[in-house]
DNA sequence: TCTTGACTTAGAGTGCACTTTAAGTGTTAT
DNA sequence: ATAACACTTAAAGTGCACTCTAAGTCAAGA
């Protein structure tokens, strides 16, 4: 699979893919004799973990570390799951933190809709809310 | 309230806050008589509501518009509801890919504690999963 | 054979959201 | 009165994650 097929594949521009290679969170793809990338379907499972742990936030540099550790073979399972377990509190804090901030959205959408329809200025005080 | 006091209440930088107030997303601060911003409890609502925000990860651009409309008045109240709306809408959108996200790291975590104490090549193999 | 288009590299540029710097003014404590 | 510190502004700098550019190579079709 060419780099060109590769990025439609997962939405992923080629420039994206080749700098996910060049900083290494993804290993290095395989090549044609004339040198040209020939994603398989090992490259392919690095992109789509890479896609979904970047769309959640995880930093580059937490992959990089993983994807070395990975590299490096069986001894370093217990530390590859040590930084997914990290990453992966991380990420439920970052959620807890949007919930949060979604039901004050939903609190205010709600308030809003109150307020259209007959609003006045006595009605908005009343709500005892502003901004 | 000093812009100190304010920094420290919200675990803002005094830099940030004058950001917020310079780009638009906290309307103007009153000013004691030399000049100085003295936060009042409205300024400090809007500094809650955009840390809240932010922390969602909602563009400082959309929130300049929010405070833009707010401040011409009730005539906004349905933009600003429907810009709330899309917001929304966004945010659920991210909270939804990191779900998927957490469900893959849990998955994984899962498996490196089958595969640490006791792991093989083979047990790798049967699993049926790398990276 | 020549052009088109996909690929290569190193390195520079971009956008966002701060963050720091420089130069200066005002306030508080001794 | 003077030091120390908090404040002001405009503008430059930073860090992250891409994104684009320039210069060049290579394979396939007219």
């Amino acid at each position: 699979m060419t780099i060109a097929e590769a990025s439609r594949k997962y939405g992923l521009s080629a420039d994206t893919l080749r700098y996910y290679e060049r900083v290494g969170i993804i290993p290095p793809v395989p090549r044609t004799a004339g040198g040209i990338r020939d994603y398989d379907e090992a490259s392919c499972g690095w992109i789509e973990l890479m896609k979904c742990m970047r769309a959640a936030g995880v930093q580059i540099e937490a992959l990089v570390k993983y994807v070395a550790l990975y590299q490096r073979g069986d001894e370093t399972l217990a530390d590859r799951k040590a930084l997914l377990v990290s990453q992966r509190e991380q990420l439920a804090g970052r959620m807890a933190e949007m919930q949060a901030s979604l039901e004050r959205l939903d609190g205010k959408i709600w308030l809003y809709e109150q307020l259209i329809g007959g609003e006045t200025a006595q009605q908005r005080a009343q709500e005892g809310q502003s901004q």
